[in-house]
DNA sequence: GCCCGCGTTTGATCTGCGTCACGGAGGGGG
DNA sequence: CCCCCTCCGTGACGCAGATCAAACGCGGGC
């Protein structure tokens, strides 16, 4: 069995033990292969998911056609909880994952109210910070300031210098409000500034950290 | 004493029975002045707030001086339960108003915890849908459809199908991600094609009901 | 190795919105 | 009543980023 929580991994620690241990009895361990549906825009929120091996994404997708993804969310971390009677965005996996599910009642169940509260706070402060920087983000950073802000954001939570990106341009682009061309220029600029470099599409490292904080705003 | 919740209100009943007791049992009333400061971005939170008269926003300015309007509150309205130890947005009364204002400890002693999680997380799950929608509008949608929608929140906030702009074309184009010029471009525009009329800039009445939604997305 | 398909980069052009500049309206104070 | 000050609308113009189009890798299958 693969081990939830690395001992490395700084989020680790995070969770309210309370939840924590309704996941390790009532929780569903599931597969997901790349790009498949774990719960769908407008579907019921009744389950908790957390995050075992690959990354997941949520996104929204307008009548038209339009995509805004919302988050990224990587093994430790908790998703799904969204506060309404169903869910605003879907999710998916962004690569082949494992999640660990449990459903809502189960933890109730398990843990105290005022302890499953607590934890289910927790992740929504985090949650709600995050989509206050995106709206900041998307209300009045340019283009170069939203791509370097999430180099930036990547890199944070690896630690070192350099990073995976588990997502391709189309995810960085719709999480950012931009396309898929402009997300490219972006990167290249910043490499040929030498604040960044790709050895691969998908693998970077940050040569100047200052350069791209002071971009990331 | 003026009556927090008029009865024609329909938020009046929203807010938890313990969370709206302990502000009538301990909350103090404000009063602001318009663009006065309610509380500061980066202030500790430590209190929560009702809107008894006039609105208020909150905003977050950037070191470079860019601003992004986080949302507008209205009498009735629960508003700084921000979930982290520090607000991320500052508060500010948009005309003279009223507030009450209530201390987080004194809430917590009032009532039970569980129960004043469970109004913190109601109120908290408004917030987030609120962050949601901005989130998609401010990343996929043009300023026309960004300003359409706006003006069908506040005509359904006011349930009639005209309604006062009780902020400035400054602090709309702030929320919305664009500048003062482009707002008032769409809003000529809107009128020209008899979507929305304008007797006055502060007061609007809808025209085209189902045009506006279209825009609206 | 070679081919094929998909994701990415790059280029050319277009356009929506920002920027800059100014004129007008409204309303509060003297 | 008039002035001034602030907010609002409008016009001309420029630019950041979108759109359209094509070429370039890179990894997998044969």
């Amino acid at each position: 069995m693969t081990l939830a929580y690395p001992l490395d991994d700084p989020r680790a620690a995070r969770p309210a033990s309370a939840l924590s241990d309704a996941f390790d009895r009532h929780g569903v361990r599931m597969a997901y292969a790349r790009n498949e549906e774990i719960y769908a825009q407008d579907d019921a929120v009744e389950l908790l998911y957390r995050v075992v091996r690959g990354v997941v994404r949520t996104s929204r997708v307008t009548a038209d056609g339009r995509r805004q993804v919302g988050a990224f969310y990587y093994p430790g971390d908790l998703f799904g909880l969204e506060p309404g009677p169903d869910h605003r965005f879907g999710a998916e996996a962004l690569d082949d994952c494992e999640i660990l599910v449990v459903r809502r009642s189960a933890v109730r169940a398990a843990a105290g109210d005022a302890e499953l509260d607590r934890a289910i706070l927790e992740a929504q402060r985090l949650e709600m910070e995050r989509l206050q920087d995106h709206v900041v983000m998307l209300g009045r950073k340019s283009a170069r300031e939203r791509v370097a802000s999430f180099l930036m954001s990547i890199a944070q939570r690896g630690g070192d210098d350099h990073a995976d990106l588990a997502m391709g341009r189309q995810d960085m682009a719709d999480y950012l409000g931009l396309t898929i061309e402009t997300v490219s220029r972006m990167l290249t600029q910043l490499q040929g500034e030498a604040i960044v470099a790709f050895p691969s599409s998908r693998r970077f490292e940050i040569r100047k950290w200052t350069a791209l904080e002071a971009l990331a705003a």
